[in-house]
DNA sequence: CTCGATGCAAAGGTTTTGCACCAGG
DNA sequence: CCTGGTGCAAAACCTTTGCATCGAG
């Protein structure tokens, strides 16, 4: 699936946002990393490169928010260290962490998808994809 | 299920580690409240009571990874705030998160465990199942 | 022009670490 | 004794916040 970094852009205005220099950044690196779980740090360094010139981590993190709070992506933490970006477009799935070397693989949530619903049944939960981890060790650890 | 804190004290010795004060405490509060999800705090606060005098935190810290270390408990990063602190004997079971008021309900692990299974075996994944949390909304939110 | 966005600095919350001293085995 | 455990203080790490300034609409 490739995204359009208007089409993040699209999103921020409509949700009564300004489009800046930055912002405008941000959502082109969001899209050109979309397959990626980047760290606010990771999103700070690739948007400086789109941008040009430095940005503040806290300006990063408001952003996050402030896409948050617009639908276009969530947060999540995954095991220790720094939380993660996902774009709310992506395909749902959720993550293999391994607590050993700290990568993370993605597994369909097609193959979960069953399994969720009848918990989310009898608990009266309604689980967000993109925060479902499983923690342990991977193939090499 | 009821743990013995002179359980806990006995695998302390059979890693070699000491027996003080301290952890004497803190085992004993383990045993105490094996049902909760004590964070770093809580475990200071409640082996305070229990040795009668102060316990530093780093002094927590530490006991929690040489606990680690020896197989008693894990810690786990359940959502945003202080990660909690698993007894290893606990029955496995997971864990819903709501974002919205930070509370978790614990789902016993049998309902999961053919699932579970199956992923572990295509991913070749050992998944730590006091790691497992799914996020999302309560009932209630 | 107005209000939201930004940078800078500072603080907040959680966890780790260095070092000198204390105490278990 | 000797090594590991502890307290204290400081730092590390991630994230949030206050405030003055800038700039999008």
């Amino acid at each position: 699936m490739h995204l359009d970094p208007e089409t993040l852009v699209a999103l921020l205005r409509r949700s009564g946002l300004r489009v800046t220099r930055t912002r405008r950044a941000v959502c082109r690196v969001l899209a050109d990393h979309h397959e990626r779980h980047l760290t606010a740090v990771d999103l700070q360094a690739e948007s400086e490169k789109v941008a040009g010139g430095p940005i503040d981590l806290s300006t990063i993190y408001r952003t996050i928010e402030a896409l948050e709070d617009a639908g276009v992506l969530h947060h999540v933490h995954l095991g220790h260290g720094p939380s993660v970006i996902h774009l709310s477009d992506r395909t749902d799935h959720h993550h293999l962490v391994c607590e050993e070397c700290g990568r993370t693989e993605d597994v369909p949530l097609d193959e979960l998808r069953d399994l969720i619903g009848e918990v989310e049944d009898r608990y009266g939960f309604r689980a967000d994809s993109v925060h479902f981890a499983l923690v342990g060790r991977c193939r090499d650890h």
